[in-house]
DNA sequence: TCGCCGCCGTGACTATAGTCACGGAAATCT
DNA sequence: AGATTTCCGTGACTATAGTCACGGCGGCGA
């Protein structure tokens, strides 16, 4: 598939002039799984647009604990080397490919030119913002007023919308990463998740059978 | 002082013909001490420049709890609503006037069309945008790694900085508020900064000494 | 086959923060 | 002045989550 055809599909808004324009001045680059794109303090170049693949996006803190934010994928743009771009500014962020990935880097004197020239452009940029914004205020809102179980079931749910499955193949090890948790802790919880028929565990296949309903006490 | 002026003044990056375009469309506005100026869910008609005053920005989840996310002063301008306002999108954040504001509302049809015409107003909002997701960032890593006794010394640091003084005439019950803690929590806090020097309480003002070292124990 | 390693489960303990109950001090109202 | 309200401090208790120590299990390479 050529790119141009992939951009299409995977971003249906962009007018057709900006699509062409884009694949001449954009370059694909990839990643392989496991492999970091971005570190904390790093300076942009270009911004990025996912065709293939999934990339974590997290938050470090100096003594090197992880807190998982979100995920990117095909159809998305990291937000952040957006703004990051035309201020040149340094990112506050990780980012990480979870399985090979593709992207479509875009230097940034054209992220800027576009801006003005494509209304398409303009809008999926602001849209991307928005969208990342308000995924954080959720985070915000979780940390700030949930308990372990409660974000448990809320951070099995993504999982769930963004394998598209309702069998994970994650390790408790990495959930407990992934909510600044401690394994133990994470273990226990599965278990009682678990004896409430909300998901089923068997060697380390997790199996979400329904998530529908507040673990009440 | 006329509006020009002041606007020349606050947002010094304007280039001269969006500060006039500015003063024939834009319309100021007034808050009194207290008064709600947005709520989750509501609709967004219009942006806003903060000319005069302070304003609170938080979020509160269904049961009521409130949760402070950051001050927006003279200067500034409330990025939330530029950016929903483009997209005809909802908030998912609260904001009351915690003095008598003033502000420049600002139509969306011309925040819009201001961003392909203005470089100054391009670059004014994207900033604007870039910096609050910064500090929502902080904000996730503090409630996230960090204790109660590390963030309440961030805030009380941030307090002092918005209000450019050593004095702080805030309650202990609004502090805890802010921090979605309790007055108790926060009381026994404050007495052992209070006891190692950090601060000095006397009836309800808080002097702040020092901020500069990290609570040991 | 043996030993190592990564992942997991569990009991016991600790730390942190939230809750409850109470009483005191100061301000405000009538 | 007396009553009411608001804010604060404190001891005691509880809940939640993090830590420690240990042992089990399965895979995998020497």
């Amino acid at each position: 598939m050529t790119d141009e055809h992939r951009i299409r599909q995977l971003f249906p808004s962009f007018e057709p002039d900006l699509v062409n324009v884009m694949v001449e001045k954009a370059e694909t680059r990839e990643y392989r799984e496991g492999q970091m794109m971005m570190r904390t303090g790093q300076h942009f170049r270009s911004t990025m647009l996912i065709l293939e693949g999934l990339i974590k996006v997290y938050r470090e803190d100096e003594e090197g604990n992880e807190f998982f934010m979100y995920y990117l994928q095909p159809g998305q743009a990291c937000a952040l080397s957006m703004i990051c771009a035309t201020r040149q500014q340094t990112s506050q962020i990780m980012a990480r490919a979870v399985t090979d990935t593709v992207i479509l880097s875009i230097p940034l004197e054209w992220m800027d030119k576009w801006m003005t020239q494509y209304k398409t452009w303009y809008h999926f940029v602001l849209e991307s913002y928005r969208a990342r914004f308000e995924e954080l205020l959720v985070t915000i809102d979780h940390i700030a007023f949930r308990n372990m179980d409660e974000r448990l079931l809320f951070y099995l749910k993504k999982q769930q919308e963004t394998s598209k499955s309702n069998l994970l193949s994650i390790s408790i090890t990495d959930i407990a990463g992934d909510l600044n948790s401690s394994r133990e802790v994470i273990s226990r919880l599965l278990k009682k998740l678990s004896d409430r028929g909300y998901i089923r565990m068997d060697k380390n296949i997790l199996e979400i059978i329904r998530l529908d309903f507040k673990p009440v006490d």
